[in-house]
DNA sequence: CGTAGTACATAGTAGAGCCAAGTAGCTTCC
DNA sequence: GGAAGCTACTTGGCTCTACTATGTACTACG
C-alpha cells in the first residue's frame, strides 16, 4: 500500500483536490484522442455533468505529458485543424492502476462516514 | 438542477477540491463533537484513510461557523482543557443534504467514466 | 465580413489542504 | 521538579488545482 511508484502520497492529496487526472487518463487508455474531443466525451459520459474547461484540461494534459504518463502528436484534420492526439504510455497505465484502487478506496471511505442518499433520513 | 440554494455551483466546484467538510458535517450531525475528536473519529472511521491535519481541520471548522452551518461553544473538561464542541445547524442539515446528494451525482458520474478496477482489464 | 464553432494556449486569481511553529494544560516517570 | 509526551486549539505561509478571461488561428455560414 506505501509502495510509493514516485508519489502515491502526493497523489493521495491531490486526489482530495480533484479526479480530473484519472478521468482523463481512463478515457484515453480507451482510446487516442485530441483534447477538445476529450472535453466533449467526458460531458457526454457524465450526463452533462463534468464540463471541462479549458483552464482546466490542457494544463493537465501539459501536465500529464511532462510527467510521462501520456505521449501526443500533432495531427491534421481534413478541414486544416491542427489537433493534438494523446496516448496513454506504458507509465501512465501503470499511474492509471494505482489511481482507480486510490479512487476506489477513497469512495468507500467517504461512504463509511457519509453515506450516500439511499434512504431519505429525515431524522429531525 | 440549477435550483442554487445559495451557492450549489459554488459548492460543486469546491467538492472537486476536496470532501472535507461533507464528512464534518457528516460526523457533527450525528453527534456533537470537539475538533480533536472529530480528527481521531474520521480516522478511526475510516480506517485509518483519513488524516485530518490541524492545519485542515480547524481552518474548516471556522469556515463552517463563518458560515452559519455549525455552532460552537466552549466547555471545561475535568481536566481543566479548553473545547471548542460544534453543532449542525438547521441551516447546516439543509447544506449536507445537498452535499450529499451532489457526493451521490459525482461519484456516479466518475463510475461512469473510470469504472472501478472489478476486471483487471489488461487490454494491451 | 461578422458571427459561430473548432482547437489550443496561458496569465492571473481564488481557495483548499498542508507544514510548521506556537500556546497552554495535563500526566508520567525518573 | 523538570523533561517528555499527549491533549487541544490557533495561525502564517506555501503549494497546487480549477477556473476566468483572453488571445490566436482556422473553417463555415449567411
Amino acid at each position: 500500500m506505501t509502495t510509493t511508484t514516485y508519489g502515491l502520497d502526493v497523489y493521495r492529496r491531490e486526489l482530495l483536490k480533484g479526479s480530473t487526472e484519472t478521468l482523463i487518463l481512463s478515457l484515453l487508455a480507451e482510446q487516442e484522442m485530441y483534447g477538445y474531443q476529450l472535453a466533449k466525451e467526458m460531458g457526454r459520459r457524465s450526463g452533462g455533468y463534468f464540463h471541462l474547461k479549458e483552464g482546466t484540461l490542457y494544463p493537465a494534459l501539459h501536465r500529464l505529458e511532462r510527467d510521462g504518463l501520456i505521449e501526443g502528436h500533432w495531427e491534421l484534420s481534413e478541414t486544416g485543424q491542427s489537433r493534438r492526439y494523446y496516448q496513454v504510455s506504458a507509465r501512465g497505465m501503470d499511474r492509471l492502476d494505482a489511481m482507480l484502487a486510490e479512487w476506489s478506496t477513497f469512495s468507500d471511505a467517504v461512504n463509511r462516514i457519509a453515506r450516500p442518499v439511499s434512504m431519505p433520513a429525515y431524522v429531525a
